[in-house]
Parts: structure tokens; sequence; C-alpha cells
DNA sequence: AATGAATGAGCCTTCATTCAT
DNA sequence: GATGAATGAAGGCTCATTCAT
């Protein structure tokens, strides 16, 4: 057997058992929150051993830091392809709540998991959050830059636009995934609306 | 000495060391949440023994409802306080975001564990808190619909209009009350303006 | 009932419940070594719960330091009240090995504890117990000085004092407390006359 | 290629790499003790698999055995060789004394190690450590007893010889070796006439 | 011979809660 | 009302060992 096959096909199977672990650890998450979830939870949804969740990801929380990450690189990924497409200011500002929506109805547990407050990250996990955040939101202003010089859109304090934007259907959002009220997808056009109006000139 | 004034000398010296815990659980849940703070953290930080916080509260959510309970109360009394006084629409929806940018601000720790998603109360406790927030929101409706009714505001769906008129400046707090961005107070024109925006006819 | 009374039955009872831990960690350490005893073992055998022993020592490491400290208090405060009646160098340098003896005889379990050397202790373990052998090490040096000032000792490099008079006997005991040989007892005049010809002037 | 010369090189590389492990845990037990060190870290500074040391050891305790047995024959066998040249009872006492000092500087690891007592040999083990002390004793008896018949050396108990000749050097050393005090090669002339004092006639 | 993912028994420790004083 | 020693269930984690490749 050509070692490359033999490589790939370990990887492949490391990396399933990863997945799966990680999968179920989000479906627990998102049942009862971090710190409610038992490592034997998982382990035991999972079809695992706890040696194996902590031969991969050394230990709980490291878990969850891996969920985390890997949910917000997902979600910042999704928007900035998105937003690449657009050709206004308008465009730009609805689709961000269009996708926000649309993507918080797909990966619901995702979503749920990643507003979640209850986590307590390592320096290092912060860290590397810190700068997945500045990249993204770097190139979110990149993208919106150009709307901003031509006059489409405000000019505001920087730190004002996110919330100004997606701070309603967030809100919105979060309510609907803890049970309360009906699918963004309803009423995504409202808060794209009032998003535009919000931050237009 | 007269019965009466040792009993309210007592009750005083009760309400006192209630309030005394109180006051450091809310520092030692703002600092590292409800989960992570111990029975021990805070009798320490209390300067009281193990048996007194039973001895009030009955258990550790005990402490963490009464803090949150309270907490909601004196948030709602004081909006409501603040919109009674409203006589336009305009001026009562600018006020809620006025409002909740004052007192957040005025009350950070407090506000930061309301924000907190990390607590499981109990079926009385979650009972006690719907019934609170029952009677807040149809106050609310019943101080808004007037003005719904003259035209002054949308017709929206119910449960939009808080995510609408709140969403932006909630979402904008939270992040100021982790650490990011300036203060609200500086900014809060702005969330104004665009929550009135969102919801005026 | 007397404060005080109260007071000191209270002491007593927490100061029997601390003893009966250490005699039955001793009985385990001694049986098993330290690292091969667990928590649980110690818990079964003193009649107690888990969350005793970490009320009163902290953890596992807590009970075999405070076994180990008291131990040592224990072995120098004989040897110095011992040595304290002796005339002349010659009496107090066998009296050495005669204490040595008949203590680790009297003592067979604490001595070998004393003896192991598998304990890592905490840098605050190690500090108090280099400050009890400083202590120990002052005071016997004082007890001896005379009689190196009178001609009595050689004068010796003094780190060499102590294997010179009591490593023999060290040994000698050290293979009996594991099973070898016969007890101290029958050989000591022979290691106290090797001390002291060993340090005899 | 010869076959011979294929498997003397394999036989070669087997060599090497079961002594590199040998050599690593000894690092790794002079350092922390065999307990605290776990097959992990010997594999990670021996750059090489956990599943090797088990092909060639068979477990942990394996390791540890054979670096035992093979530290004590070495020792042994150095002793042995060095007593073995000499003419008298005093030559030999002392030598002990000074092979004892010179080999522990050599190999203060491996000398460190020999101390430890934290480690629970197989009753395989202890057997064989059992046979190899009785052959090095009894060839060590065969070495002392023509001088102890010529009346140069004192009659004594039997299990007396060694600690009487021995214990303080080794104690010196094994305090050393903790860190204390100064190089046996500056006082082992002291401590070999205290042992030839000891058992002279 | 070498590799390293997988296993799982067992350990130390935490901490909410109780209750006698 | 106050105190704090005692309790013990439960959880996170370690690590020697196995085994398929």
């Amino acid at each position: 057997m050509p070692r490359s096959r033999a490589n790939s096909r370990e990887r492949a199977a490391t990396t399933a058992r990863k997945e799966s672990i990680l999968s179920t650890a989000l479906e627990c998450f998102a049942e009862h929150g971090v710190e409610a979830t038992t490592i034997s939870d998982i382990q035991a949804r999972a079809h695992c051993s706890v040696g194996s969740i902590y031969h991969h990801f050394g230990s709980k929380e490291g878990v969850a830091e891996a969920l985390f990450i890997s949910g917000i690189e997902r979600l910042n990924r999704g928007m900035l392809r998105r937003l690449g497409g657009c050709q206004s200011g308008q465009e730009c500002v609805k689709s961000v709540v269009y996708f926000y929506s649309d993507w918080s109805a797909r990966n619901q547990k995702l979503a749920r998991y990643l507003h979640s407050r209850d986590v307590e990250f390592s320096p290092a996990a912060r860290e590397r959050l810190k700068s997945i955040h500045l990249a993204y939101i770097t190139e979110i202003y990149r993208l919106f830059a150009p709307f901003v010089e031509n006059g489409e859109l405000r000019v505001l304090p920087l730190e004002t636009y996110v919330p100004l934007i997606s701070g309603a259907i967030q809100e919105y959002t979060r309510r609907w995934l803890s049970g309360q009220g009906s699918s963004p997808a309803r009423v995504k056009e409202l808060f794209a609306d009032a998003a535009w109006n919000a931050v237009k000139a």
C-alpha cells in the first residue's frame, strides 16, 4: 500500500473521530450549556473513550474552544463570501442582515452556542479569537470603506457600525433561538431596512 | 427598651447582612460568572459564615435568583418611571435608548450580570420572571399603544418592537461592558435616532 | 455553658479528628508509600469523609507534609532533650546513636516514613522544613561546640559531623526497618563506639 | 550485503535505541522520581514512540528495573574489580569508601536513582536483585574473610560490616547528591579513616 | 521494529448542602 | 441568627497499556 494513501486514510480516520467529538459536543453544549455538559456526556454520545477526547483536545475547555473557533471561522468566512459579491452599500448592509438571519436558521445549534456567554476561555484561545476577529473586522471595513468614501454610507464612529447594522437582528435571533417569537426569515426584510436606515447617508 | 425598636433594629441588621451578601455575590458573579463563583468565595468576601448564606437564601441558586429578580425589577421600574413622563412616540422610543444606556452605565456590574446567560434558574424562579416580564411588557405596550393608534409609530409584529428599538444599543452596551469601545453615553443619540427611524411611521 | 469550655471542647474534637486522620495516614504511608496510598484508603480507615481530609489538610500532599513535619519535630525535640542532659562530648556523641536507635524502634512507622524519599513537597513545605532543620542543626552545634573547643572532639568540616556520627546507625536502622537484620538495640553499643571513634580528638 | 552484517547493524541500531531510552529514563527518574515520570515524558525526550518503549521493555516498571539492575551491576562490578587488587584489610576497607565516593561522583544521576526508595519492583525483579545482592555480598565476604581470620579485622555480626564501613560515606553522598555540602572527594580520607577505625581489630 | 490513536479504570479534588452547637 | 466542621456525590483528568497498521 502506498505510503501516501495510508497516511491520508489515517488522517481521514483521525479527522472523522475529531469531527464526531465536536459535533456531539455541540449537541450537548446547545442542550445544556458548556458547564452543565460533562465529558462523560460527550463520550457516551460520541461512542468514544474519555481518553480519546483528551488525546485530541487536551481538556474539556479545549473542546469548547475548538468548537467556538471553528464556528466563528465558518460564520465569518460565509459572511465575507456573501459580502464579496455586493455592488452597493445598501446591498452590503442588507446582506449582513440577510446572511446573519439565514446562517443562524441553517446552523441553529452552532448559532446558539456562539451566542452563549458562559464559556471562560484560556488566554491562548482568547488571543486566537482576538486575532481572528481583527482579521475579520479589518476585511469588513475594507469592504465597506468605499461606500463610506463615495458618500453612500454615513461617517460614524467605527465601533458603532456593527451594533447599528446587526444588533437588532442579533437580538431578535437570540430570542428566537431561546424559543420566543417566530423565525427570523419572516421579518428579515424589516431588520434589513432598519439596518440600512441606521447607516445610510 | 421598647420591643418595636428592638425588632426594627434586628430587622435592620438582618437586612444589612442580606444586602451585604447580595452585593458581594454581585461582585463575584460579575467577575467570574455564577457557575464559577462558589459559596465559599461569597462567604469569604462578605465576611460571613456559610450557614448565614443558607439561612437567608436557602441555596446558591437562591442568591442568584434574588439578585437577578431584584435587578430586573429595578431596571423595569426605572424604565417605566422614565417612560411615564413621555408625551410623544418619538420621546418614548428615544427614552428607551437613553434610559437603557444611562442605567447600564450607572449599574455596570448589575447590567453585566443581567446580560449573562449562564444561569439555570429553578422553575419557580422562571415562573416568577415570566410573570414579571409579562407585567412589564404589558405596561410597555400600554404606553406605546396610543402612539401606534395615532399613527406616529408603524404597525409591526409585536415581537419586533423590542429588538428594533433596543437591540442595537444593547449590543453596543454589551460590548462596552466586556471592555470594547467607549461609553454608550457618547453615542446614545446615534442609537436613539436609529431606534426612532426603525419604528416611526 | 461557658464559652471557653465550648470552644475547648470543639477544639478537642477537631484536634481528635485531625490526629485520627494523621495516624491513619501514617499507617497507610508506612505500608504502601505515599504515592500508592489513595485518599480513599485513608478516608475508609479513618472512618471519615473525603471532605474532612480536604477540610483539614487541603490536599493529599498537605497530609503528607503535616505528618512529615510533625514527625521531624518530634524526633528533633526528643533528640535535643536527650542531649541537653549530657555532660561530656563522649556522652553526647553516643547519645545521638542511642537516641536514634531507641526512637526508631519505638516509632517504627514514623521512622520508616521519615526515611522515605518518595515525597515531593510543596515549596512552602520545603521552606518550612529548611527552617526547622536550620534551627535544629544550630542548636545541635551549640551543644557540641564546647566539646570541640575544649579539645574533646576533633575539628572537622561542619557538614561531616552528622554523617560520621549517625550515618552508620541510620543505614543499619533503615535496613532493619525494611526487614533485614536484627533490632538496632542489640548492636547500638557497637555503633556508638564507632561514632565516638570517628569524631574524638 | 552479507546477512551477518545486516544483522549486526540492526542489532546495533536496536541496542542504540534501547540505550537511548534507558539514558533518557535515567534523566527523568533522577529529576522527578519514577512515579512522577510518565512514559510520555520519556518518549518525548528520547524522540521515540510509546510503542517502542513497550516493545523493548514491556512496561514502565520494566524500564525502571532494567535501569536499576544494570546500575547495581555496574556498581558492584566496579567495586569488586577495585577490591580485587587490595593486599590488606585496611586497603580493602578504605577502598570501599574511596570507590563508593568516586563512583558516585562519576555517576551522579545513577547514584541518585539507586538511592531512591520509591520504586516498587515486580516479584521477578526483586528475586533477581536478591540473587545479584547475594552473589555480590558473598564475593565481598570472600574477599574480607582472610583479614578477619588473620586478625586484622574485628569479628562482628555479619550485617554490621556494611553499615559500619559505608554508612557514613553513603549518608554524606546522599546529602551531596541532594544539593547539600561539598563533593565527597574532598572528605573521603576522613570517612575512609573512620571506616577503618570502626572495623579494625 | 516503529508508530500513535484509542482505551478506561481510577485518582484527586471540588463544592453545594446539612446540622449540631 | 450565626457558625463552620462534616458530608459525599460527581466531575475533570491522568496515564499505563494495547493493538492495528
